[in-house]
DNA sequence: GCATAAGATGACTTGAAGGTCATATACTCT
DNA sequence: AGAGTATATGACCTTCAAGTCATCTTATGC
């Protein structure tokens, strides 16, 4: 599971690509996302510093993508914010578990772990943007939805790590 | 990712669970595991609240397995201590994914999820004891082994959950 | 019953993640 | 230049998991 804030910075910068180049400022951001509005205002600086966003400040300014969405990984995202699930560590969290001298979860833990990563890689904001401007449309069409129609819904082109 | 907490217990009575029976102290196992010893003390106490184990004081007291190591899953501890893994939360952390409001990571999550606890349910004490003594004597049997060589001692009996 | 050995328990400390707030800085428009 | 609008930044607060420590309770053996 990716930290707090690194789920934050995801949903907001979804919604930054959904906007398709429009600047959005902190305070619209936060507002549709439900973020918290100065932390939100910590997390957008620090994708700033990493080039995943730009920033402008003023009338006029805002947030945007700092390269096409299509070309920012969920990894680009845990990694620009040091996100404690690349840093390693097992399962079962003790220091000394390595190829060399295993925990017993670690052949488990050593597929699994590569299976998110994989996904992380896979997906990316252009991804994110379109399962959610999605889910808006369905979500409207349909009042009465089914469980299985909200998962066809999310399912259709967001990738599975296969396998 | 299992907590820090949970990660213990499971060495800890993985250790007791080789003692067939025999009473350890808290020092020993402690000692044994690098598990600093007041916090072992605490989470031993929790574990024998839940009848996880048997703590007897007293000389000749310590503390033994309240069931056969078998009867104890991995799932069993992680429940005993309540464990955030099986408090739900999806990958990105949001508190309005559910099946109906969907975040983009949320099917990938939860067939991922469903995978952990599969595993923990399917692994138990006895299968902890018995990788970290065949683990003990492979590393006593080829002071230089390769790699492969120590991740197939792992492979021989832990179960991955399928799929 | 006393000494000793063990776990039980509750108060306290620490460190990191998450979050708030006041203020500084940069930009635009008139 | 000055007013207004934005992000930037650092100090601070809160919460919780992890860890420590002193003290209490319960057991055994003489």
């Amino acid at each position: 599971m990716l930290s707090q804030t690194t789920g934050y910075a995801v949903l907001a910068l979804g919604f930054v690509a959904e906007a398709q180049g429009r600047p959005l400022l902190v305070k619209e951001i936060s507002e549709a996302t439900g973020i918290p509005r100065s932390y939100l205002a910590k997390i957008v600086n620090q994708l700033s510093r990493k080039g995943l966003v730009a920033t402008q400040r003023g009338i006029g300014g805002g947030v945007t993508l700092g390269r096409p969405a299509a070309k920012i990984t969920l990894y680009d995202i845990c990694s620009a914010l040091d996100d404690p699930l690349l840093k390693g560590g097992c399962m079962l969290g003790t220091a000394e578990c390595s190829d060399e001298r295993a925990c017993p979860a670690h052949s488990f833990w050593s597929t699994h772990r590569d299976r998110q990563i994989r996904f992380l890689h896979e997906n990316n904001l252009a991804d994110v943007a379109a399962f959610e401007s999605r889910q808006r449309k369905t979500r409207l069409r349909e009042t009465r939805r089914t469980k299985k129609a909200a998962e066809e819904a999310g399912r259709v082109r967001f990738k599975e790590a296969s396998q």
